[in-house]
DNA sequence: GCATGATAAATGAC
DNA sequence: GTCATTTATCATGC
């Protein structure tokens, strides 16, 4: 049995799996709110962690290839980035 | 995939220019990976010691083609793999995970 | 065919 | 020394 699991914890160390589609909507929301300062504390990451049913690490890394690749081309991000500015925006209204 | 092996460059891989004369923004130097011979090797001094002394280091260096800096940097990121490994197997295990 | 998550070199704060 | 991070690369999803 350990084993299995074993083989398991190995295989699954880099086999990628997209993260479901809340949990994006989380992080994004998290980034484009904080956009001037994208770097959540541990503590947010850890509670980020737990809405997204992910694991911290991959909170750190959602974050650290969101920001690069977002500065890497704002203009391709640019849709998306006003998107999520609107919903915060109706979530501030209500 | 080798072009990342300046073997030829002797003394201006690692020791970088200091001393810019305002043209030189600090080039980040590029990431290379290593070949499986040097990762072979480095992880086989890991493996004996985790922290490595000066002397190991310069050896293993020239033996690799890889500045002391270089290694020195593999051996601390390598120790940080090392921990986060174990984070998540004490996660995985932990848990139940199942199916 | 790129989008996306994870990992491997390299830097810098402390 | 650790450790969060930047950057490029790898591997996979679709």
């Amino acid at each position: 049995a350990v084993m299995i699991l074993r083989s398991r914890f190995l295989d699954a160390r880099r086999k990628r799996r997209n993260f479901s589609k809340q949990a994006t909507e989380i992080l994004n929301e998290y980034f484009y709110s904080h956009l001037s300062n994208p770097y959540p504390s541990e503590e947010a990451k850890e509670e980020l962690a737990k809405k997204c049913s992910i694991t911290v690490s991959q909170v750190s890394n959602w974050f650290g290839n969101k920001r690069i690749r977002y500065k890497k081309n704002i203009g391709k991000f640019q849709e998306e980035a006003n998107l999520y500015a609107a919903k915060t925006a109706v979530n501030a209204a209500h | 995939s080798g072009s990342c092996t300046s073997s030829s460059a002797t003394t201006k891989d690692g020791t970088a220019n200091k001393s810019s004369h305002s043209s030189t923004p600090r080039t980040r130097k590029k990431r290379c990976p290593y070949s499986k011979f040097q990762i072979r090797e480095l992880e086989r001094e890991f493996f004996f010691n985790v922290y490595i002394n000066k002397e190991k280091r310069l050896q293993l260096s020239r033996m690799l083609n890889l500045t002391d800096r270089q290694v020195k940097i593999w051996f601390q990121n390598r120790r940080m793999k090392e921990k986060k490994l174990s984070r998540d197997r004490l996660q995985y295990f932990s848990g139940n995970p199942l199916l």
